[in-house]
DNA sequence: TACACTATATGTCTCATACATATAAATGTC
DNA sequence: GACATTTATATGTATGAGACATATAGTGTA
């Protein structure tokens, strides 16, 4: 999903980068909610077309985000075309997503700090090129 | 495995930072190789704390590791104590190594991203506090 | 004997994701 | 009208990564 950059480090499906659907998704619905095809696109734009995540799993993410009370959902009333369900975020969706701009901090930390790790004992003379990001 | 920072975003076990333990594993090694208890104490000396990995997962990884060829091993003759496996990395496994370092400075900054993004649209006029990591 | 520490290993569960496919309604094209 | 394409939502299934529990031995110690 990740979209420029190779695939890597032996990765056929799954995970690889941990979580960032959600995170995503709740960006998206905080700044405008909407329906879920229209929050992808959002998505894509918000990360400068870096993040394209997988449609059926943004459905996935939303249905589960609401069973748990952090989003509300309805289907649109009106208008052409197939149905479309349009969500909002709640209270504890943005608590959450606080939560989420924590954890995405800490993550990024960590991933400097082994990535920094990794390239010394690599015996790179301090290449921070992309350092920071 | 994190230690220190809550849990977080809803999970129980399972994926969240996405891929530490195979490039920690790979550091530890690449900087003086060793058996998979020892390796671990490693780990956590070269994230000062931070990163404490499952014992079991980690020599799992090894073994594919093993598997794949980045990693050599034999058990250490002579010694007293329970057998220990000794690991050491192979030139492939330096170069995938390598590949490690671009793919977490990848993940570093796309947190970061994510981050920023998440923060700006929940109107935190620019909390980049813990930015950069 | 019981306990703790070192050391390796497997079982099982959850989470997060990728890729494929099913379903419909509208729209454009021939 | 027939057909493909786009919009829109949804499920099936497989993989990957990790957490937690537990099994197994050897070794030292109270």
């Amino acid at each position: 999903m990740h979209r420029g950059g190779k695939p890597c480090c032996r990765r056929g499906g799954g995970s690889g980068g941990g979580a960032l659907v959600e995170p995503a998704a709740l960006a998206a619905l905080a700044r405008q909610g909407g329906h879920g095809y229209d929050l992808r696109r959002e998505i894509r734009e918000l990360t400068g077309g870096e993040l394209d995540v997988d449609a059926g799993g943004l459905y996935r993410v939303l249905r589960r985000l609401e069973e748990d009370g952090f989003v509300t959902s309805a289907w649109a009333e009106g208008g052409s075309g197939p149905q479309r369900r349009d969500y909002e975020i709640t209270e504890e969706g943005r608590e959450l997503a606080q939560d989420w701009v924590a954890h995405l901090r800490e993550r990024q930390r960590m991933s400097g700090l082994l990535a920094d790790a990794l390239s010394s004992a690599l015996g790179n003379d301090d290449d921070r090129t992309n350092k920071e990001g």
